[in-house]
DNA sequence: CTGAAAGCGCTTACAG
DNA sequence: CTGAAAGCGCTTACAG
């Protein structure tokens, strides 16, 4: 049997109660007592089991980040970076935390509301929902804190921590006409993304406001997927052959689209620049090294707990949406366009 | 307040333990009170908590992923492979899992018992442990159950899955063999990391049935490092020039000693064949592509959650270690030795 | 500074 | 087929 508050108690002469406040830091138990319960403890490998301090301190609190679609995500680091900053904070702030999974099939079979009951989550961090998701149209009718990541959403309980992606678009595709390209084509990943439809958004915007012409058929859509970004980089190509550089959402597409360019003849930089979205693992290693935005998703996945908490605690700063910095790497996958005239 | 199976059973006019019998999924409930207690927890959006079923049933089982040294290994997808695969175990065999993360540091301070206690884990899946690590002296003298991946460990309460990193390196040098080479160097991990230790074992085994000659100077350590694999690449060619082929122990010390080796104005495949090991996210989007050996991370990790249940449960093929399938993959790293005579 | 006792939300023999 | 009641391992007013 495991060790309980009680053979600790019993050993030390004391109750449990006594125990427990050891166990909960509070101040108002004699030295004596204090260091006796600890070093019987440490012998008998004791630590508060936590389901049942969870069921019965009504101070407990826990956060989850939630994560939608793993088995797509294996292929990229995005899931792993933005673990390891929740669980960084959760460290740090002593705050408990879980891990719970997704896909838009399961959300159809348990709701949001069950999950976080089942759990007694009192806060959530959820990533990579995409708006046809069921549990998106849930959120707005709870009251449970909710962090969203890649996803902005504006309900009472909800806020968002991300990088600015239109900021970022704008900034990437300002990177391409300062190298002297007009004639700028985008791969887009699934208008279901949030993400996508700002990366998109800022690309807009800049070519507007450098006064360059906006061609609908200079956009196209891969579906983040590396293959059909390389089939629709050479449709682009074929159809706009004086398209001179690709913005691309993501750097897996860009990297497809890389090699089909490459499949028909087509070198990069020195025909077409690409710069891709993300600064994946993979891009340092490319040939060409890809140049791209780098987002800092341990800063966001950290940040999102610390401003979860904050509200659970009550400080009223928590639930303020907040941008996460990014930066342009430049790499060489873009190049300076030369004059041809 | 959320809702609790008081709540549902006040509603529906029945005890506590009929809506208990109900969700435990018991047959002997009538199908009348069964439908009625299923729609009014439906309505209400309950499910049991479980923390408070934790805690009152003794059957009970959690399995538990710990992690070792995350933050090290943000930087390749082996633990989220793992992950995913553990998670994908716990889903079809409906059997809880929780993510426990350590470092070595932390290691000191709170025991492996101590954490098993607190979290009341069933059974623990161990990744990434060193043989230095407090918890590996710990593991022998515990009762619980333990998979082990990637570190075989022979005690009655344990049982590893893995690769067969022996005969995976013998393979892989063999393949060398193959193409012709016989000055074989190697790029090991670091001699705490049971795998760098296996895949140097293999590394020798192979050299000795082909009967060709082992240097000890053919072998460097860089403990896992890109950095690191650079200048030992670098060191090992200038000092033993002879060698016309390298076996290293990872992918990402793969790239590195390729870009060292490169910096020298040493051409892979050309002068000198590498592979690698891992099939890193990587390593088929460098220059060249690297041949390397393929783990299935991802099967190792489901293999090891379903032992472990099977033990748990009381069925006696559990506890055996098991091999997962590897499989070399060829890209181009590796190149046929034009004989020079 | 410490203890007795109620209670957290469930499960599970036991009885009928 | 169903309910009353004990118990899981803690925390926390309350009393002293």
């Amino acid at each position: 049997m495991r060790v309980s508050i009680k053979d600790v108690a019993e050993k030390a002469g004391v109750s449990n109660a006594t125990v427990s406040r050891v166990f909960n830091g509070y101040t108002d138990v004699s030295h004596n007592t204090r260091e006796k319960i600890l070093k019987i403890a440490k012998e008998l490998n004791y630590v508060p089991n936590s389901a049942a301090r969870e069921l019965s301190s009504k101070q407990f609190i826990r956060i989850a980040l939630i994560i939608n679609e793993l088995e797509t995500n294996r292929k990229n680091s995005i899931v792993l970076e933005i673990l390891t900053g929740v669980h960084e904070a959760a460290k740090n702030l002593k705050i408990d935390f879980m891990l719970l999974f997704t896909t838009e099939l399961e959300q159809k079979e348990i709701s949001l509301t069950e999950i976080i009951n089942k759990n007694n989550v009192s806060g959530a961090i959820i990533q990579g929902l995409k708006i046809t998701d069921p549990y998106f149209s849930e959120i707005k009718n709870m009251t449970l804190p909710i962090a969203l990541i890649d996803m902005s959403f504006s309900a009472e309980n909800t806020f968002t921590v991300s990088t600015d992606n239109i900021q970022a678009a704008y900034d990437a595709v300002s990177l391409l006409i300062a190298k002297g390209h007009q004639k700028i084509g985008m791969i887009a990943g699934r208008p279901q993304a949030m993400v996508s439809v700002d990366r998109e958004a800022g690309y807009i915007k800049c070519l507007k406001e450098f006064e360059l012409q906006i061609n609908d058929d200079y956009i196209v859509e891969a579906d983040f997927n590396e293959e059909r970004a390389s089939i629709e980089a050479i449709k682009l190509i074929n159809q706009r052959p004086e398209i001179t550089a690709l913005f691309v959402a993501s750097d897996l597409m860009a990297i497809g689209a890389i090699r089909g360019l490459n499949s028909i003849g087509i070198r990069v930089p020195e025909d077409v620049s690409v710069i891709g979205f993300d600064d994946s693992l993979i891009s340092e290693y490319t040939r060409p090294p890809l140049t791209t935005v780098r987002q800092n998703l341990y800063q966001i996945g950290y940040t999102a707990f610390e401003a979860l908490s904050n509200e659970i605690k009550g400080d009223s700063e928590g639930m303020k949406s907040q941008y996460v910095p990014y930066q342009i790497i430049e790499r060489e996958s873009v190049m300076k366009l030369e004059k041809e005239d």
